[in-house]
RNA sequence: GCGCUCGUAGCUCAGUGGAUAGAGCGCAGCCCUGCGAAGGCUGAGGUCGUGAGUUCAAGUCUCACCGAGCGCACCA
């Protein structure tokens, strides 16, 4: 990236200013290039000789200038500047920036990638939700948030897979089962409760139909007994099919999907406990199995076994953190848990600790939860209450391409406030339809094109030097330098931000740079300059596909 | 009470310690006899919660306070 050969080249310049004794020898921080906000400050700039002055004993600006003297002003930079209080800036020649619409074309959908990851196997499990209930809203922004990030990971060289962990071994699965199967008996006009505690939710009912017609009356037993355990094990599986659809409404598909039960039946979660003994991380005391994070730093210890002789949900997590590292043996996990998780995190990383496994291996992201309102009104998330806005429904009503947009376009850290009212409301004057109609109007242009029989292959894009041109192609040359810094900070928020650039830069040429000549045959542009822009036209569709693709949106070539 | 996160334009949100704080929506105007007006242009709108501190430089880092969300189980 051009990024880094403009560090380099401060580097070089500064090591060239040391050894002629321009500049003292002291020790040079770590080169940061930054992009100036203002045009008119080039392209590229850097802080560098204000950070010296004081080691160096020197003004700012009289660095700035010695390094400067030492940058060639050739290839790729066309002007480097000083400017007060001590930056250099420095601005990339057009010719270059019109040389890179061919290598765009030419990496097609690969242009974007970056190689950071280096193939490290890396695992990101998202969501996650309690085979309960449907997917819900607020599930929604861990969904985009989760995906978004894999698929930047994978832009970045990662080797990528999308988990879901199915939470089939806990105490709510088994008050969900109680539930069906009170609803399961009522279909046979049984007088039956629902659980304390249980699931209220219409959508239960429709899974006991299901149940129905599938089992018959084979799964009743004698009345006041509980539930089969048939019913829990079916009444999950309906219950994933159900959410696989959810899933499917807005695109994301799991690699795989883990049974928390399989840590039990495989063995795995023995094989975890008895390493822990073995390390020294487990006491028993009050007739339970603690685990002794408190010689860790963790403020107190926690149960593992109740005395009751159960797991608690944290062994079998213990146990499937082990399976991710130890038995399946990724470099990297990424678990994505919602804002209610967060007291969860300190505990899971001394436990993948007291496992011999790095805890920097393991990377938790909290999300903020959701604030869903109607208008000023605010609407209770809650599966017990039987409230719940389904994300399904929210996709029927948006799209699922606004509905990822919005979710994804937010920092985790940012409490999020969600008004289903507005989203759709705003769906046409959505930004999301801005960033689509920008890529079918290039569409169109390119297909009127093809239609008029204009072969731009051998364009030449020397021909570009308006500025909106060569706006546009800054623009597209920023998708790399963003790949790398998200896969970094693992935060994908920026990416609708810049897709929204794109699309302005974008209509911005189109309106002032005419591309294809009025009339069939005649008319400005002239035919060199038409082939010119048909390139960076195209450039700009694969820079917009695949910001789009990166989000898991579609890239439409008509609206 | 303790911990985590947040507080930036009317609303929803961006803003890798750097140069004059931005976008979308909303609001007030203007622009199609030409490649898609789902577009373009102009304007109004800000004590960056408050107060101290660190720094050459603070919306950004530290501390305190105020306000909001979420945690603090032998639930998951």
């Amino acid at each position: 990236m051009i990024k880094d050969d403009i560090a380099d080249l401060i580097a070089g310049a500064v090591k060239r200013a040391q050894d002629a004794g321009d500049l003292p020898p002291v020790p040079i921080p770590d080169t940061p290039v930054e992009r100036p906000q203002r045009p008119e400050h080039g392209d590229y700039a850097t802080s560098l000789p204000m950070r010296l002055a004081r080691s160096a004993r020197m003004s700012p600006l009289d660095i700035a200038g010695t390094i400067a003297k030492q940058i060639p002003v050739h290839g790729p930079i066309e002007e480097v500047a000083v400017a007060p209080p001590g930056f250099i800036n420095f601005r990339l020649s057009r010719q270059w920036l019109a040389s890179q619409i061919d290598a765009i074309i030419s990496e097609g959908l690969a242009f974007g990638n970056v190689a950071i990851g280096k193939g490290q196997k890396l695992q990101v499990e998202f969501v996650s939700a309690n085979p309960v209930g449907p997917i819900h809203v607020g599930n929604g922004r861990g969904l985009a948030l989760g995906d978004t990030l894999s698929r930047v990971l994978e832009a970045a060289g990662y080797e990528v897979q999308r988990e879901y962990l199915v939470n089939d071994a806990g105490t709510q699965t088994q008050v969900f089962a109680e539930t069906l199967y009170a609803r399961y008996q009522q279909l046979f006009g049984r007088e039956a409760d629902i659980p304390q505690g249980g699931y209220p939710g219409e959508y239960v009912i429709e899974i006991a139909e299901a149940l129905k017609r599938a089992y018959g009356d084979s799964l009743l037993r004698p009345p006041g007994d509980s539930a089969p355990p048939e019913v829990h094990d079916v009444g999950i599986e309906l219950m994933l099919a159900d959410i696989r659809k959810d899933l499917e409404a807005i695109g994301v598909h799991y690699d795989n999907w883990f049974s928390e039960r399989s840590v039990y039946s495989t063995g795995v979660y023995e094989k975890t406990m008895a390493l822990l003994r073995e390390r020294g991380f487990v006491s028993e005391r009050e007739g339970a199995v603690w685990f002794v994070s408190s010689s860790i730093g963790e403020e107190k210890d926690n149960v593992l076994v109740r005395s009751t002789g159960a797991p608690t949900y944290f062994a079998s997590d213990i146990a499937y953190h082990y399976d991710k590292f130890v038995l399946r043996g990724f470099d990297r996990v990424i678990n994505v848990w919602g804002a209610d998780h967060q007291g969860h995190v300190p505990r899971m990383k001394a436990a993948v600790g007291a496992l011999g496994v790095d805890p920097e291996r393991l990377t938790i992201i909290i999300y903020q939860l959701v604030t869903l309102k109607r208008g000023a009104e605010l609407v209770k998330l809650s599966k017990r209450a039987g409230d719940i806005v389904t994300l399904r429904e929210l996709v029927e009503e948006v799209g699922a391409d606004a509905a990822r947009y919005n979710f994804v376009g937010r920092a985790a850290d940012s409490h999020m406030d969600f008004d289903i009212e507005l989203a759709k409301a705003q769906s046409s004057e959505n930004p999301v339809y801005y960033v689509k109609y920008a890529h079918a109007r290039i569409v169109g242009i390119l297909n009127q094109a093809a239609e008029r029989g204009i072969d731009y292959a051998g364009g030449d894009v020397s021909l570009l030097s308006e500025d909106a041109e060569l706006a546009l192609i800054r623009k597209m040359l920023r998708l790399p330098e963003l790949v790398e810094s998200m896969a970094e900070s693992l935060e994908p928020h920026q990416l609708p931000y810049y897709a929204m650039e794109m699309a302005t830069a974008f209509h911005d040429f189109y309106e002032k740079c005419r591309v294809l000549p009025a009339s069939d045959t005649t008319g400005p542009p002239d035919p060199g300059v038409t082939k010119a822009r048909l390139k960076l036209v195209s450039a700009a569709k694969v820079v917009l596909a695949r910001a789009l693709d990166l989000m898991g949106m579609s890239a439409p070539d008509r609206m």
